[in-house]
DNA sequence: TTGAAAGCGCTAACAT
DNA sequence: ATGTTAGCGCTTTCAA
């Protein structure tokens, strides 16, 4: 019963030449295109490599040149589709690149960012590309990650040292605004996440110029961070003496709340609410009424923040550092603005009733 | 303008030897616990590490002791919200048990599948939980793994080496499509993604099972592998001449495309069909009509998951292997089905109707 | 309880 | 074009 394992040892280099008949150094220049070696030498060992099964050790090959041939991702979470997003994109360019990636979530707090991106600095990553994280203070600026190359996306960090690809927050939210305003709105009430995130500040600062610029007064909540804390902030919003007739959502995330919390207020959109959110959600157009957004770039945004980091690691232009690039956003106008009121559902619900009358 | 950097070069573990005036093993010990050290001396380590802000190098750990204390996830990606919800509680159980995380995307390619879990392998990862991919074979009989512990969820493997952690998906199945033929549905059309994925299978025996029991004839449909691909096969369906009355439909994804086909088709759920899906999906409850669904335990099945590989890692309990744990699933019955019709909508739009006329 | 020597698998630097 | 030597930073092994 005894189960025997013929486990052939994994072969290293010093098989692989000794079997070429050639020393280490020429296995590994042949592996490395690192300086020319002879056809014929190449050929038997290629054939060694194949015949052995070959494959270099990376860790050897880390320890020894201390890198990698990766990069690391580090996001808030997986759960937000825009951060998966991101993140993916940001593989793919890193794959192109023959790069591995190394990716770790923050969970929005700081010190596990800095935990894990010290633990990928640690492993020789040559490159990092993060959303930084809402709470804390990203450090990055500490020695540790002195000869690390960083983009950020999403959000910036100080620090002249980063790139960051950011989105034109400010200008969607007074897109979004001004579309609210568009249809008659003049109570329009502003509904965040918290004042503490870049993106969410940057949005309301555009909620609060368009508002102005009308001569509106602005109105805006802070910490719809649970369904619950929404329907508070909603209900609160709801009971002053002056109603809000629209609501502009600053995320994806508190639009997910609001929508809950709508509905359970029994307060409908877009009758008795006008409603635009920011960043787009999976099955907002299928949504009753289809949920208008301002559209961001997310997989665009992770495809420019690697290429920046490659371009970086390849060419090592650290003087273009500290630059930011931002990219545009779009206003996609389906229904719950107030727009496009083809109300399929009234028509058919009465003419239901009154079948069932006949 | 010479931007002077005095970087200080990482201390290494004979700098700490050095400072604290021992040699490199006591340094060793005390960071590892590997054998008793003197008190005195070890408190003298300690400060001389502090001193130094050091920190072991990862990267030598691993190319002398062969392990890294990490362990590989793979999942097919990360839009999916079930596969990002099982990495993220597969991630927190490594992180209890100070293990740190690699994960990486196999785009449901056994190949990359193999690329990705091979790197990991000479990486150094000590265990490997994964999503097995749907296209193509997993080869994780390959010589290559055999001295790394894997888990797999959601999808087993052939082999006894593995154990798996599933849910009840016939089980699942049969409920819905029960709870449908108890709503009085004699026609309900099964809509699936791919006849190669194990979980859509087994859904759809389930699905079969149930109808068989109840002397109905299945009509199930796969493919549904794009929104249009997902219409098309509706229409079809729906083009017969014994018309489906509901739908089942076997995964969130498919769920996604159906829910966006009936609506430009102008099917009413529920009105025209009644429809549950498996997999729950984030708004399912605030959709309208709210959808029903088999509802699976995507947290704790990465956890135990998780929890099945550290106990293999742990304990060395090879001798368990080929285990798999089924984990239940619960009906969610919202109003898609055909429960629940409070029709929120409809009674206020007649009371809107009736204010308008008075 | 502690230290010295050897070596994990690879490549940089210097030979030839 | 190729080989030799040394060493990346750590831990295993052996000796004290």
């Amino acid at each position: 019963m005894k189960e025997v394992r013929l486990l052939a040892k994994k072969a290293k280099m010093s098989d692989v030449a000794k079997l070429a008949g050639v020393g280490t150094m020429t296995v590994s220049r042949v592996l490395n295109g690192s300086a020319p070696v002879n056809e014929a030498t190449k050929t038997r060992v290629y054939q060694a490599i194949k015949k052995l099964n070959y494959q270099p050790n990376p860790i050897a090959r880390s320890l020894r040149q201390a890198k990698s041939n990766s990069i690391g991702i580090i996001v808030p979470n997986f759960y937000d589709p825009f951060f998966s997003t991101c993140a993916h994109a940001i593989s793919l360019v890193a794959k192109q690149h023959q790069y591995s990636v190394s990716v770790s979530t923050s969970d929005e707090d700081a010190n596990i960012e800095f935990t894990e991106a010290n633990l990928m600095v640690l492993n020789h990553v040559e490159g990092l590309a993060v959303i930084p994280a809402a709470i804390g203070k990203s450090c990055f600026d500490r020695p540790e990650f002195h000869s690390t190359h960083i983009v950020t996306l999403d959000r910036p960090i100080r620090g002249h040292r980063f790139n960051s690809v950011l989105v034109e927050n400010q200008q969607g939210a007074i897109e979004a605004v001004k579309h609210l305003i568009d249809h008659g709105h003049k109570r329009i009430c502003c509904l965040g996440l918290s004042d503490k995130l870049y993106t969410i500040r940057a949005r309301h600062e555009g909620y609060k110029k368009a508002m102005l610029q009308f001569n509106l007064t602005p109105d805006q909540y802070f910490g719809a961070v649970t369904e619950e804390a929404t329907r508070i902030l909603i209900q609160k919003a709801m009971s002053g003496r002056k109603k809000p007739t629209a609501f502009f959502v600053s995320n994806n995330f508190v639009m997910r709340h609001a929508l809950h919390a709508f509905s359970k207020l029994n307060i409908r959109i877009p009758d008795d609410v006008a409603l635009i959110g920011f960043d787009d959600l999976e099955m907002a157009d299928i949504f009753v009424p289809a949920i208008t957004v301002v559209r961001q770039p997310s997989h665009e945004l992770g495809r420019v923040a690697a290429e920046l980091l490659f371009a970086r690691l390849e060419h090592k232009e650290v003087s273009l550092s500290g630059q930011q690039i931002v990219m545009p956003v779009d206003l996609v106008i389906r229904q719950s603005c107030g727009c496009n009121r083809r109300d399929i559902a009234k028509p058919r619900a009465i003419h239901k009733n009154s079948a069932s009358f006949s």
